[in-house]
DNA sequence: GTTGTATGATGAAGCGGTTCATCAATGCGG
DNA sequence: CCGCATTGATGAACCGCTTCATCATACAAC
């Protein structure tokens, strides 16, 4: 026997679907869909009396889209993933990924997507976590991620455009960096304004992409002012305060002529490191030894004396990284796969400068003091 | 003219679907459906020699099932929301959702879940947010949501259960909590064992649920210690360290005979401003007041000195929301709806303690010391 | 030989939307 | 009055997968 099949109106916990609306208003199914999408204007026309009488019959059922079967029917899904960084106490730990986070989820929200979230959590690797990427998804945004990774090529065999937040520009390509080689120049000018001539840098975790570029604004700022780069002053660190504190501990062993005056780390948490390296070494910051972070996560404010600091717009970032992406599956186009965003020197008590002295005195496009 | 269609092998980018993989195997939907699902144990059975016809067409093709489609079909999404508090602040800033989501992610990945994230972001307030929360996802994780919030509602009318970490347990609640009164006894404990007498609370921000029972274990400790609760030192402070700079440097003002020699501040940020408070009152932590936080945030290291503090298993209760949650929605029973996960406390340095003189001294299920 | 029971396999009806192809009615110029 | 464009509206195919109802066969027991 064929199951007797009526539609049972009411299964109870089922949902009021598209044809409950169109039986209420006594039309058809393609009208409500019509109406109720705002009539893409195809062939499918409404008049105003029937609009109105499926409005009516929306509103007094209640009735609420589906989102999955709108998917399927229309193979869109206004999902975006986010895929954070393997390292877990990275994420947990560093108030860069909170940020990028704020900026991505601002600019979804805005333009009435949703965001879907993955991460490499402890035990499970960034490759094996990309395996959960499905169709679900629209597109993908990518923080820090490492070179080579098998999720690229995953993408691409999907066909899921992706955007990446602080990755090394490649031919076609489509990342979001802020400019480091700037960052890295403002810091060091700034110190060298303020008369330093032995400045030390703490460069990043090696494999950070940003490291580079930054260690060579650094050094050509030097150049450029005359200073001889003394090699042993630019060191490996990272960015925990752990490798902060041990490289600067490191430093802090030479002799008082060789020793630096001013130190640039390679952000803010390893500028903690260093803060404390110094004073625990009893000296203090600025007035023996000044100190420049990177990033200006909140964080730079709770650091003792609160920290100079170069400013990355790092949810402007995650905006911006959201918006290249959605523009892009909309098909806009003339959009700068690679935007490159300004960063600017935040100006607080870490270097002992007064911050009006400097407003328009360095390179950035924004000096700001608090 | 009827369009002429015979699923047009390849629509270039169209993927491959179960359809294409029965074709190839020589077998029907059902059949292949049921194998690469692990056969369900209907009525429909596969032989094993079709299966490996099956499995060898599938590899072949590269075939993915489409989440998509069999979520229409099953009604199931295997997709988890998650909804972060309202102010913007707090989630950018504070250490807490992020380990919450470290412990949530962590399960969820665990059990082959997804999450979609929600946020009020700023600008959008939480009933906003609530409006996007949709049939995508079968159930919903709020953390510290605030009380009457149209989101119960709406999770109610859809029939979406929701669990929430941080809220007030009330009839029928699924909630997930810390023992919040313990917290606030073992940490004014240990400081009476320490030889407190005149003991300072800052109070979390008012409305937030954890404040309460925090402050009334607090009280009981003192009580039952038999020292006097002097209500003036007990204030209203909040989850900032601006609150609890402004807070301690109030209590600060009293005459050294009613100063309090202790602080128990209502979490490890909050506790960082009192230390400023006192370091810049030109005292000594811990040698003239001790500070004790709460939450042992990765935060809490950070400090000078770093913090004693009560400890809260931040992740395991994203990871217990996340189970608890898959577990009502997998229709098993006998899960406690309410668990109360036990704290303990982390002796570091803010009290001049000798952690080795504690262990098994409190009321803790666990006591460590870094 | 008949009945019964596993086992193996499949067609087709959903799930809830979208959208193409088609049709009815209306209005207008000539 | 006829031809034609325009507006209004709809049935049904389709998205890709699940699953019920049904059927075919083989083999055991009686």
């Amino acid at each position: 026997m064929k199951r007797f099949i009526i539609r049972s109106s009411n299964h109870n916990d089922m949902a009021v679907t598209i044809r409950d609306v169109a039986k209420l208003a006594g039309t058809s199914v393609t009208a409500v869909s019509a109406t109720l999408n705002g009539s893409t204007g195809g062939t499918i026309r409404v008049g105003q009396a029937t609009r109105e009488r499926i409005y009516e019959a929306a509103a007094q059922l209640g009735y609420v889209s589906n989102p999955i079967a709108k998917s399927l029917a229309t193979g869109k899904t206004k999902v975006l993933g986010l895929m954070l960084p393997y390292a877990n106490a990275f994420v947990d730990q560093n108030p860069f990924c909170n940020q990028v986070m704020s900026g991505i989820m601002r600019e979804v929200v805005h333009q009435h997507y949703n965001l879907m979230l993955y991460t490499a959590t402890s035990g499970i690797q960034l490759d094996r976590a990309a395996m959960l990427v499905d169709s679900r998804i629209e597109g993908l945004l990518l923080v820090m991620p490492p070179e080579d990774s098998a999720i690229f090529l995953k993408c691409k065999k999907r066909g899921i455009p992706y955007v990446s937040i602080l990755d090394t520009p490649t031919v076609g390509s489509w990342t979001v960096n802020s400019d480091d080689y700037t960052g890295g120049r403002i810091a060091a000018e700034h110190l060298i304004t303020l008369g330093h001539r032995r400045i030390a840098h703490l460069v990043g975790s090696p494999g950070v992409v940003t490291s580079v570029p930054r260690e060579r604004g650094f050094r050509d700022a030097l150049k450029e002012a005359g200073i001889e780069v003394v090699e042993d002053l630019i060191v490996q660190s990272g960015f925990d305060w752990r490798l902060g504190l041990e490289s600067t501990r490191l430093l802090l062993e030479r002799s008082a002529r060789t020793r630096p005056t001013a130190i640039f780390a390679a952000n803010d948490l390893c500028a903690e490191g260093a803060i404390r390296a110094i004073r625990s070494a009893g000296m203090s910051v600025p007035d023996d030894i000044a100190v420049v972070g990177y990033d200006d996560t909140w964080y730079a404010t709770l650091t003792q004396p609160p920290l100079t600091t170069v400013h990355m717009p790092i949810e402007e970032m995650g905006e911006m990284a959201a918006r290249m992406l959605i523009a892009r599956l909309e098909g806009q186009n003339g959009i700068d796969p690679q935007p490159v965003l300004p960063v600017s020197l935040t100006i607080r008590h870490s270097c002992g400068a007064d911050a009006s002295h400097f407003v328009g005195g360095t390179m950035s496009s924004h000096v700001s003091s608090q």
